[in-house]
DNA sequence: CCTCCAAAACTACGTGTGTAGTCTAAATAT
DNA sequence: ATATTTAGACTACACACGTAGTTTTGGAGG
């Protein structure tokens, strides 16, 4: 029915299975123990609960497992957007863009890479 | 220290006690039921978390309290934005920033409107 | 084969959240 | 003054999450 929801921590996993198509267990482990604190099992138990909302899954490769993403990035941050959105802007997101527009920190850089994409929105 | 968040639920009481200023926990009650299902003390509830995060204070009057917003709607929304952008963008505004404009429904009434803050941020 | 280690599985625990029931004290109606 | 309604306080409970410890098991080495 409903997309499942990936919880911050588990965004994480995600990130660096998005990164590499396809990881074992362990590597998984290594990878994100380079940034940040988790114990080896706080990943495992991160992984298994991505697999139990299948946003992820796995095959067996030899002894082990390979975790891959069953959703790309992309589905993940729809739904996302969507939560967010209809939260905090009751699903209005001309009204999102504007308090990001006016209150966010935008480099003058951001804002010419938004005139672009602005530009390119409106003439087709 | 943090800035406290405020959940889904918790959001929707908010919005209503930011577009009135102050109103008893009755009022909330009423003008919540007319919009959800929750049961009046689900939403007393949720009052009584807000006060406890200090998102919400409340003043005796009579007998009852009114309750009034401790933190306004921007401040608020400021931390759910951190918080999204954080989680999903790596905290890059860019990114996001792109993907409500390249995939989100935006109408050309919203197009025209981002154009316009965009050209005022641009143009000091 | 038996032992030992690492990977995977299972269990745990405090806090937040959605959702509400129950109990008590105060206001109201008779 | 007493009975009744009700607002607010207190309690509950299942499930998500962050975070991890403990147990089991399947190879690796002796």
């Amino acid at each position: 029915m409903s997309m499942p929801r990936a919880s911050d921590a588990e965004w994480e996993v995600l990130r660096v299975l998005w990164d590499h198509q396809e990881l074992s267990g362990t590597d998984v482990v290594s990878i994100l123990q380079e940034t940040t604190h988790w114990k080896p099992t706080t990943i495992r138990t991160l992984l298994s609960r991505l697999v139990k909302k299948q946003v992820i899954g796995f095959r067996p490769v030899g002894s082990g497992y390979l975790y891959f993403p069953l959703m790309t990035q992309a589905e993940c941050e729809v739904t996302e957007r969507r939560t967010f959105l209809h939260k905090v802007y009751g699903g209005n997101p001309r009204a999102m863009m504007a308090a990001f527009l006016t209150e966010e920190d935008l480099t003058p850089e951001d804002l010419d890479t938004l005139q672009k994409l602005l530009d390119d929105r409106r003439s087709p």
